[in-house]
DNA sequence: CGGCAAATTGACCACAATCAATCGAAGTGG
DNA sequence: CCACTTCGATTGATTGTGGTCAATTTGCCG
């Protein structure tokens, strides 16, 4: 059903493949040197490390299904959530050139895993140009949303925070094509989150209550529903440009238009650049 | 002057290059092709965009002497900035893959810069297995240093967070051997600090203050100087293995010993895993 | 000296952390 | 089938870190 026409008469590719695919344009060649790379799949159960803060990386990982996180643990025994990983994303694709994690991958639910040796992943990017450059895409996509992520922690309030990050993980999860409608359920708990935007999970529950009463989200089954996606990223003020996930530089701009104030606060930037060299 | 040991009778590579061969064995024929690439210089003066969010990147860029940043406007005006660029960082490196830059980059100081066509950096990248190494490394630091400030600004208190972003600075500016002693100055304003930490401007000064009355750090001429840096990483809780500047897998670990209190928090989880799969 | 940006200080207060208790649901063992 | 445990969710009370507003001072440069 989904995006039928980008595979027309062959059988369904794995989320990985299909993600790349929406990078750079993959030939038959590629693409089965993709299949073969991740033709050895793991069932994984949910809450297990694929590999801890400290261990030297030995395999590359592709979820192919459920969802992981990146996360930290802090010398006083907190964890903070730095990324998540959904269907069809890699994690630490190149890590072998560093010495050791410094993170954890840990899965939130079973996840389906393929284990790539580093070797293999050196050789795809070697051989096949295309996968280099969709790999590198990701990995800057990546980049971005941690900036993102950074830029909210620091300004936004904590409803705010809490909304934006239901918005991206929604528009993610459509842009692989495994949510169909305007709503879906994430199944992590509240603590969790309250380690993703880095507040209390007390201080979650009330969030998570204000949105509820302003019908921006639903729970049901420990799991949380989002109701009206469109007034929640006004809400939130979220901008999918920092995703990238329009193909191709020729399309129209994504920014976001600037308020009024942040016209004049540009203008100001500008003008004193030309003058006196703030920007 | 710096470094003279690390190139006898060689003309003094500039910091991209020696920063490179930190992290890969570089070849003659490597050097030369960096040579080749960086040998347009450009002065900047301080407080100018070398590229604005949402222009479609042309160059990447590499600075070799000054300091500069990537930063986000926001619609509300306020800025937010990502990351530092310090001597021999190049930034955005593979940025052409994307379609727009969803961030600026702006000097902070006066700078020199090198541009370099994308094309070029394909072509190093393609045909010099060191340097291809060296770039994903740089990559993947840039990466880790956002995750590290991510964890800060969720978790960390402000005075903390000022020192640690003080301390990561010094580490950098150490490693690339631009900074001597136990002390080094940092030419930005507070309320560039404020954008950097996510806090105001007006509490940047009181945290700086606190920090002059503990006897971390001074100001001189609109600059800090940090004065016992060893009590400053132990008051910010700096490791910096998340920095990745041992170049060999093999040395010893450099992951900060955790507390009593992290280790039984690690049991429990781990216990957790064996147990009933939480991590 | 005048103009401007940065730094500083004080007063006030709000958002969110912390502490502490309770509740609910799911799973477990008797 | 029912106690018991455990984890997650929820609620209230209290505290405090850091934001906002506003005024003043310092330092820089023309």
């Amino acid at each position: 059903m989904a995006f039928p026409s980008l595979l027309p008469n062959r059988q369904m590719a794995n989320l990985f493949i299909k993600k790349l695919g929406l990078r750079a344009p993959l030939s038959d060649a590629d693409r089965q040197a993709l299949e073969q790379a991740t033709a050895k799949v793991v069932q994984v159960e949910a809450h297990r490390d694929l590999i801890s803060q400290g261990d030297a990386p030995e395999h590359a990982f592709i979820i192919l299904d459920g969802f992981a996180c990146r996360y930290k643990l802090l010398p006083d025994g907190s964890r903070s959530i730095v990324a998540y990983l959904i269907p069809g994303d890699g994690c630490d694709l190149h890590a072998s050139i560093l010495n050791q994690m410094v993170h954890s991958i840990g899965t939130l639910t079973p996840c389906s895993v393929a284990a790539i040796p580093y070797r293999t992943v050196k050789e795809l990017a070697a051989y096949h140009p295309n996968i280099y450059k969709a790999l590198w895409w990701s990995v800057l996509v990546d980049e971005a949303i941690l900036q993102e992520w950074l830029v909210g922690v620091g300004r936004r309030s904590a409803d705010k925070q809490v909304a934006h990050f239901l918005c991206e993980m929604m528009v993610r999860l459509e842009a692989v094509g495994i949510i169909r409608g305007n709503s879906y359920k994430l199944p992590i708990t509240q603590s969790e989150l309250a380690d993703t935007a880095g507040i209390s999970h007390v201080h979650v529950n009330r969030v998570l209550q204000n949105l509820k009463s302003l019908r921006l989200v639903d729970q049901k089954w420990r799991s949380l529903v989002l109701l009206d996606i469109e007034e929640l990223k006004r809400f939130s003020g979220f901008a999918p440009d920092y995703l990238h996930l329009r193909p191709s530089r020729t399309e129209e701009s994504l920014i976001e238009p600037l308020t009024d104030v942040a016209k004049s606060q540009l203008q100001m930037r500008q003008r004193g650049q030309r003058d006196k060299g703030m920007f």
